[in-house]
DNA sequence: AAGCATTGAGTTACCGGTAACGTATTCGTA
DNA sequence: TACGAATACGTTACCGGTAACTCAATGCTT
């Protein structure tokens, strides 16, 4: 008892005391059992679930350094969850992740299958949903309305004077995000009299070489598109280099739009007209929240993390 | 205990109680309390920790999609930690990381610091140290021979008849990793009688706006280099659009080299030089390693993952 | 010097499971 | 029909810490 004083620093003892523990610790190469400390404390552990859809994407990697980073910092672990985008599998990992009292949870998006929304009701852990704004959450949220950012790129295009626009977007992700933005996309363009004449949705991840290859698909089928808004950067990127590779001028031929603002678009020969996102932020804004109730503050339940369309040079 | 017999389903009781437990489970929404179970065997949890130097680079969150998705389809969970490429962070976070019972440990990197070592030493724990092979390691290690993957390029390059010969990487990424792959480049470029003419290693990440800004540097210093080897793929390519922006011909005026083979170049006008390095590949293998040691079995302590260079058409 | 508060240290019970053992019931077989 | 084995279920102790309590020694006040 006195030694667990001690490696507590709770006081209530010795100098003299604390020396012979420390000592002994030394001796012993003694390491606490955590597991034992909580499990006898009836606490939570410190440990913070992270879900996310997939590693690849590098818009979720860079959400989740946001959370570790903040995680770290107080003291708390983040235990990975990847979903592969499936909500089943989310649900398993809720389970799971549930049964090792968790301080936390933090996941992404706002759609959770019933048996994972009971289960995260039953419990008085905190929780964050990011991603996607979200004005009811089950307890607190993080995010931008995708929605809106996709209706400002429409509204920004056709401002522009374009008529005919496309999308293209991969139906692997059906983060419904990504569908938020098409839908806002879409809502953009019929309150603004233009038409989205093609729409190309792959069976693929939402990578650069899909972003060419889509482009390939959609400018061969002789539709006179003026301009094409991407799922996000990355396949637009790719679409930047099918035109560069076939001598197809930007913006003369076709306009491109992308959303996320990755770093590659800081070395393409122009500015990319894309959404700004602080991805970053995101996870630390939501490691915050979360941290903030568990230590017991009361917390505006939904933080908008915002978006900035950037113009650029590629419409 | 009866009911603790039925949910792990260990036999010792009849369906008709098995059918009242799993009512009552029902019925009071119970989850189990893992942490008590575990303090309980006397075993390790289901946690593994893994290291990982940032998540900013692709290569990493390849490696460690590949782990997580190993160990999650053995019911294990990954414990993330991101030690800055910090020694003494990574240090903190073996200690953190020991006290929760993990059933094992995937590190990043071949060094560590004394008092890490002797914690991992002083435990039972399976360890994997990853990304470098190392012929001694700790306990097991999965990784690659990064100095032959330079030396390879360096050879490579000089059979191509270049002889003044340049790199750039940085020194944020003071990863031994990059330091031996530069290391081997620069011996067989004095086996082969070649020139090292130029060496640049910035204060930052490995990403593609330094490889760009690197560029500029180097070819702006008129010493008539010929080809250029980055640290890695993102900085290769944040070169070649360097050079697309100037009209500066590759391979005709500057030949580049990249390494690790990252989705980017699929879209690039010409097939980048890398060297390919299965990334997910390692992470699944470290992970297979481990959970096998974990049930017991006897385990080789190192295996290569080897690599291929990809001649490419950028030199 | 007596009386009370403070300090340092020890004792006991408990967190929620599980190992190991004990006991009652059922069953197959000679 | 009797008896040993198998089966179903219950009891007890324990994992390694910590909360809450107790007690002895010390210090401070009047």
């Amino acid at each position: 008892m006195t030694a667990s004083r001690v490696l507590r620093d709770e006081g209530g003892f010795s100098e003299k005391t604390r020396a012979k523990v420390m000592m002994e610790v030394e001796r012993l190469g003694y390491l606490p059992n955590r597991l034992a400390a909580v499990f006898a404390g009836g606490k939570k552990s410190t440990f913070v679930g992270v879900s996310i859809p997939d590693l690849g994407n590098e818009v979720f990697t860079h959400v989740l350094e946001g959370i570790d980073r903040k995680l770290v910092s107080f003291a708390h672990q983040t235990v990975l969850g990847m979903t592969q985008h499936d909500l089943v599998e989310e649900e398993n990992w809720i389970e799971t992740v549930l049964s090792w009292q968790p301080a936390g949870l933090i996941l992404t998006g706002r759609a959770h299958t019933p048996r994972a929304i009971q289960l995260l009701r039953g419990t008085d852990i905190p929780l964050v949903e990011i991603w996607d704004l979200n004005s009811s959450p089950i307890d607190m949220c993080v995010g931008l309305n995708h929605f809106d950012s996709g209706y400002a790129m429409g509204r920004f295009l056709l401002s522009k004077g374009y008529k005919r626009l496309g999308y293209v977007g991969t139906s692997h992700d059906t983060a419904n995000a990504a569908t938020a933005r098409l839908n806002g996309y879409t809502k953009a363009i019929e309150d603004g009299g233009g038409n989205l004449t093609k729409q190309l949705c792959l069976n693929d991840i939402p990578g650069f070489y899909p972003g060419y290859y889509a482009t390939e698909q959609l400018l061969s089928s002789n539709s006179n598109l003026e301009v094409i808004f991407y799922q996000n950067d990355n396949m637009a990127v790719g679409a930047v280099h099918f035109c560069q590779a076939h001598k197809i001028a930007i913006p003369g031929d076709i306009a491109i739009a992308g959303w996320g603002e990755l770093p590659i678009a800081s070395v393409l020969p122009y500015r990319l007209t894309t959404v700004h996102v602080n991805h970053l932020r995101i996870g630390q804004l939501a490691a915050e929240k979360l941290l903030l109730r568990i230590s017991g503050e009361k917390i505006e339940p939904a933080t908008d993390a915002g978006f900035k369309l950037i113009p650029g040079e590629t419409v």
